[in-house]
RNA sequence: UCGGGGAUCGUCUAAUGGCAGGACCGCAGACUCUGAAUCUGCUCAUCUAGGUUCGAAUCCUAGUCCCCGAACCA
């Protein structure tokens, strides 16, 4: 049983079951295959897999090829690899939107014939010039009324190959005025001779996103069609087609499929596009799509990511609608987390320097056992010699204070063998070319008989015994957070992002195979690269450095992101942008009526604000003067429709919800009169505004009459600080905001039908010490 | 310009009228045969202004800023 992960879409799931709308839960994760999956869609296949997991439902892996010219079989192959790696397995056999090309045609068919659809024959141009644009209407296309048998003819002729490409295209007919640019007239099919990877030259029309996708979704059963924040407008247009087709295929539609939206992962340092991804390849910036430098899924397998790295960080993001930027630093979190707990640890140097010990015995080697993990059984002999390699950056002639490594005349311990001293610095032209040093042969294991520590502990290989192999140190790509935040990205790209060395390792190490990982001690998280390690010929890659306190790696932007904003100044308003307040005073000039409701509510004592919200239109006029004539007192009543009745009705229309006005007047008289006290008016109109009847009736079945009997306040505040000891402790120690607490659970006891004052004064009775 | 979304620690994300919580990052300390890991502690946030309420991140009003949408792409 994995722990459910809650978000806005678990609350939309758990909603729907309880209302019923849905039985089971059944979602898709829909790439297309143009190119290979990266981190991004990672954290949607963590979604929808992760949901139908979580819900015991279903996820389906769906090939979205409705565009054979950018589509590639060797793509679907990537995806289904790098789906299952990650850990996920898909209900059934993969599926393909080609598959259901014959009932998407046949819905078109049908979709012309009700009159929802015809054959346009203007081309791109024309087409984009008659859409008009966000501040102008579009223009019906002059092929827009032909008879319906003519556009069907059309379509058949379409299907059948008889126009060339570009000449003619399915729309739906919609409005051309409409607000969402998508909804003038979408096209439904263009025309494509181009061979398909699955359909081969079956078809030469192919259906546009808009109209497969939930053609798709409704075919197959799904019943959370989940997608990114970018796809907000499509999802009318994915309604439209849903009510315009249901009756085609002889499906009900049931239950209907919803389209929600996320925001998609956005991560720093990187690029996460198709299109820059691709471009990097081509042009062959990276090499390949499994370059360990690249966010693809291919590539961070490479690198030694593992699926439960990715899988935890997709937890760690969460999911909501905010647009966000996750800092890299979390994905290189849940790396050196994960690989902490498995991987082995060896050792290995990077940039070598010579140790001649100069006590040790030519030519002798000792063997030493050590665990691949402390505190596991399993373990590797590491030979040990009278040279000794070590980091170069591991000594210092003039340390610090604080130095804990090696320095002349200063005892470090090479970490599981000896304790070692340095004597002298061997130089040529100046440069340091090797150390001179001595071994205190009693310390064998890392241990002094005499229980002296040393400051510092480091790795370090055998000279004679250590094997060449080839590291790359791989960094993030780009060099700045926001690479493509303006302008080309290239030249944000970090050179540095691939290092090749020549470092020893220990031999044990070096027979690791390819596809290992391990961590090499005080350097990092490696991974034996799969493609290019040959036997005895290892290649390691560097997934993550170890989290260094000490130095800071240069040339890098060092810690967190600081994207706080400057305090923006407030735009002088130089567009004379119309407000709400504005529109409100335009239409009463308009409107007689509406005039005369603002000058009248005024002259009753009305706030002049609160006036101009209620004369917003005829309908709020009529609600308003109907609860006035049942509660003549303008004042409550404006604060009670204003504050209140305004969030509850949600946007709906006042005709919509079954409170009329006289009844609102009646209820706001309820409350004046002292009958029910303010939260419990509240309640009460939630009840209201959902249910509707009458107040009086509904207050006696809903028991939120007002309690006046001061024994009964008494009484709930007692259980109440009983039942909270803790809460009262902290209270009496000074904690001022835990009486709101108190509060609430008294009211809430006695469900809000108590005067929250006198709720309160028994509460600070009884709290007084 | 129109339509649709969004705004909570530096970052990501909770709190659905009642104690602004967690994680990452950062800082400090403890521990350490990895300057790692581990452990402890600390710093740090409700876009602004009004209003409703005993009580507002949450409801209302006005404003500000950000994102998406005008491919025969998805």
């Amino acid at each position: 049983m994995t722990t459910r992960r809650a978000n806005f879409l678990t609350e939309i799931i758990d909603a729907d079951l309880a209302a019923g709308r849905v039985t089971r839960v059944a979602t898709r994760f829909p790439p297309e295959p143009n190119g290979y999956l990266h981190v991004g869609h990672a954290k949607s296949i963590c979604l929808n897999f992760g949901l139908a997991r979580d819900y015991n439902g279903t996820c389906n892996l769906r090939m979205d090829d409705t565009n054979p010219v950018k589509e590639d079989i060797d793509y679907v192959h990537a995806i289904q690899k790098d789906v299952a790696w990650l850990g996920f397995s898909w209900a059934g056999e993969v599926r393909f939107a080609s598959d259901y090309f014959d009932p998407m045609y046949a819905a078109a068919e049908q979709l012309v014939a009700q009159g929802d659809a015809y054959v346009d024959h203007q081309n791109v141009e024309e087409i984009r010039q008659n859409r008009g644009d966000f501040g102008r209407p579009g223009v019906d296309s002059p092929h827009r009324e032909r008879p319906i048998a003519q556009n069907l003819e059309l379509l058949q002729a379409m299907r059948a190959g008889a126009f060339p490409d570009g000449t003619c295209v399915l729309r739906a007919k919609i409005d051309m005025a409409h607000p969402n640019l998508l909804m003038r007239d979408p096209l439904l099919y263009r025309i494509r001779h181009a061979h398909h990877h699955r359909t081969g030259d079956k078809w030469c029309i192919y259906p546009m996103y808009d109209y497969a996708h939930p053609l798709e979704d409704a075919l197959e059963g799904i019943t959370h069609s989940i997608c990114t924040l970018e796809f907000e407008s499509n999802r009318e247009l994915y309604d439209w087609v849903l009510d315009h087709t249901r009756n085609a295929l002889g499906l009900a539609w049931n239950p209907r499929p919803r389209q929600y939206e996320f925001a998609r992962l956005g991560l720093g340092y990187t690029v996460m596009s198709k299109r820059k991804l691709l471009q990097l390849v081509e042009e062959k910036r990276v090499n390949g799509w499994d370059d360990p430098r690249m966010p693809t899924i291919a590539g961070l397998r490479r690198r030694g990511v593992t699926p439960e790295a990715l899988r935890d960080f997709a937890d760690l993001i969460g999911v909501a609608k905010n647009n966000s930027l996750v800092d890299i630093g979390k994905l290189e979190f849940c790396v050196r987390q994960d690989l902490e707990k498995r991987a082995p640890r060896a050792m290995a140097v990077l940039q070598p320097l010579s140790l001649q010990l100069t006590n040790w015995p030519l030519g002798h080697t000792d063997v030493l056992t050590m665990p691949w993990k402390t505190g596991e059984p399993a373990t590797r002999q590491v030979p040990f010699g009278r040279e000794i390699l070590i980091e170069r950056e591991d000594f210092s002639e003039n340390p610090p204070a604080d130095w804990k490594r090696l320095s002349v005349g200063k005892e470090v311990r090479l970490f599981g063998a000896f304790f070692v001293r340095c004597t002298e610095v061997v130089r040529e032209d100046g440069e340091i070319v090797g150390l001179l040093g001595t071994v205190d042969v009693d310390t064998r294991g890392g241990e002094a008989q005499d229980g002296r520590q040393p400051a510092g502990t480091i790795h370090w290989v055998d000279a004679t015994h250590a094997v060449d192999c080839e590291i790359r140190l791989y960094d993030r790509l780009f060099t700045v957070e926001q690479p493509d935040a303006d302008g080309d990205f290239l030249p944000q790209m970090n050179p540095d992002a691939l290092q090749v060395l020549q470092g020893q390792m220990e031999p044990a190490a070096a027979e690791l195979p390819g596809g290992t990982h391990v961590q090499l001690m005080r350097v990092g998280y490696f991974f034996s690269d799969p493609v290019a390690t040959d036997p005895g010929k290892p290649v390691w890659n560097r997934v993550i450095g170890l989290r260094d306190t000490w130095t800071k790696a240069p040339g890098r932007q060092e810690g967190r992101p600081d994207r706080r904003k400057e305090p923006t100044e407030a735009k002088k308003d130089t567009a004379q942008k119309k407000n709400r307040a504005e529109w409100r005073a335009e239409r009463r000039t308009a409107t007689a009526e509406l005039a005369a409701a603002y000058g009248r509510y005024g002259a009753l004592g009305v706030d002049p604000d609160a006036a101009d919200l209620l004369t917003e239109d005829l309908e709020t006029v009529a609600f308003f003067d109907a609860a006035l004539r049942a509660h003549p007192h303008p004042q409550a009543l404006s604060r009670w429709y204003l504050n209140d009745l305004e969030g509850l009705r949600k946007g709906r229309p006042l005709a919509e919800i079954p409170l009329d006005g006289a009844t609102f007047g009646q209820f706001v008289a309820l409350v004046d009169s002292g009958q029910v006290t303010v939260p419990a008016g509240k309640q009460l109109l939630s009840h209201l505004v959902a249910k509707g009847g009458d107040p009086v009736a509904a207050t006696r079945a809903l028991g939120l009459g007002k309690v006046d009997d001061s024994t009964a306040v008494y009484a709930a505040t007692d259980a109440v600080l009983a039942a909270l000891p803790g809460e009262a402790e902290r209270f009496r120690a000074g904690e001022q905001k835990l009486l709101g607490v108190f509060i609430g659970a008294v009211l809430k006891q006695l469900r809000g039908s108590a005067d929250a004052g006198a709720v309160r004064q028994a509460l600070l009775d009884r709290l007084k010490t």
